[in-house]
DNA sequence: AAGTGGTCTAGACCACAAG
DNA sequence: TTGTGGTCTAGACCACTTT
């Protein structure tokens, strides 16, 4: 036979392509820089475009590249890590100043089945909702609705309008005169809402981190927050080194 | 004009043909059940096979569908929930009559880069590494490597050969002897390894959710897993309602 | 206006599982 | 052998950003 080598098992263009590029993303380009656009880079490589975008797919799913429609394709920088399991400081409404949520609106509706099941109300009872987001170095990372029945927020004052980000405050503020018991929280993919992928600066459908935490209360649930990572730039982190391993001693 | 509504927004075809399967599936299809094929999905919804398949993808991201090469799609049961956060649980070789680890085999390996940063060890330093598999109701769920620096295991008899699961088990038992003091995770998406794909019955590059975790005993870190679970059909649990709050009390 | 990535088409062939 | 999903092509047009 001519060939060196014949591959018995051969793999996918795109997943071959997929390898070149990451190699060379690690020892040709910066982060930051501009790729050349998938007209040209497909014709580089001798494959179709849509081949090509298979790759380049695959490789912002892994948080190496970052495509910005009418801009180009540049190389995306290490994801960063943002801590979510941490109740000091997800507990909606406590105080601290490096709290990294910001809320932008607030209202009233039914929640999701799910949502309603972890909170034990009727599918049809509505409850307040609270719109949050959260930054780190101006780049909006996460968007998230926060559930909170009536019962967890019982001296609201109805002074404020729905819908601003004044009444967002004082439910917030209402919510956290409860003593936080306990939590429980669940990561699963998903694929983003046209409305959270415009606050995540997203197209529609792009894949996402979707952060279940189930905030316990007053021996209830007292709320649930729903919270929808960008995938290709965090990392989520849970637990610290420092504690939380009593679990082991009981 | 004769048109009732102009969509100054349109949404895109997969976009809206995915809402359409995803209302279809809720009410008129079984968990289980095999859907018509893709050609002629395709044809049915008057668009072309790669605009179905777009669709399809997505509702597969989202766990709503399973697709098999050479079998079909079906519709996926709901996500089961995986405890990750426990580390009661999680703390490899605890003798748990109920521990959902298995082990598959044994080797020596320089670890990744970002894993010998965890461990603090040289870049080129070789580690022993244990491979296991999590099952759940028979079916494979995440597969895991486990890097275990010398210095964890210092006991550790040289009788069985690398490669076994004999050898496996003798170092997860080694392991077990250090008094775990805390634990550190991380959760992102990636795609599946070619070894990893082919232990989760998936193909390589399917969407994963890696679970990183760093093990704390004596000091230093003793261990760290990398873990790779099938995003489609897993969701990732951390925490529980009982415990673990003492963070707040301090 | 020009250039980018995003969507869509209508084909073709391949790898795999099951009869 | 048949039928499935997976890969690949060579185009076309659209939405968006920048100049």
């Amino acid at each position: 036979m001519g060939t060196t080598q014949l591959e018995s098992v051969p793999e996918p263009k795109y997943w071959h392509l997929k390898t070149v590029l990451s190699d060379a993303l690690d020892s040709e380009f910066a982060v930051g820089e501009i790729l050349p656009n998938e007209r040209e880079l497909a014709a580089r490589f001798g494959v179709a475009r849509a081949t090509l975008r298979q790759a380049l797919e695959q490789l912002e799913l892994e948080g190496r590249l970052q495509r910005r429609r009418g801009v180009g394709t540049t190389v995306a920088p290490p994801r960063v890590g943002v801590s979510v399991g941490d109740p000091a400081h997800s507990w909606p409404g406590i105080n601290d100043t490096a709290d990294p949520w910001r809320p932008v609106g607030s209202d009233e509706a039914t929640p999701p089945p799910a949502v309603a099941r972890l909170l034990g109300t009727e599918p049809d009872r509505t409850t307040h909702v609270v719109r949050r987001t959260r930054l780190a170095h101006g780049q909006p990372l996460a968007a998230e609705l926060l559930y909170i029945p009536d019962a967890s927020v019982p001296h609201l004052s109805s002074i404020d309008a729905p819908g601003g980000t004044a009444r967002a405050r004082t439910l917030l503020r209402e919510l956290a005169r409860l003593e936080l018991e306990g939590q429980e929280q669940a990561v699963e993919l998903g694929s983003a809402r046209a409305e959270d992928a415009k606050e995540l600066d997203r197209l529609p459908g792009s894949p996402v981190l979707i952060v279940t935490t189930r905030y316990y209360a007053q021996g209830r649930t007292a709320a649930v927050a729903v919270a929808t990572y960008r995938a290709d730039t965090c990392r989520l982190t849970f637990g610290d080194p420092s504690g939380g391993m009593q679990l082991l001693a009981g």
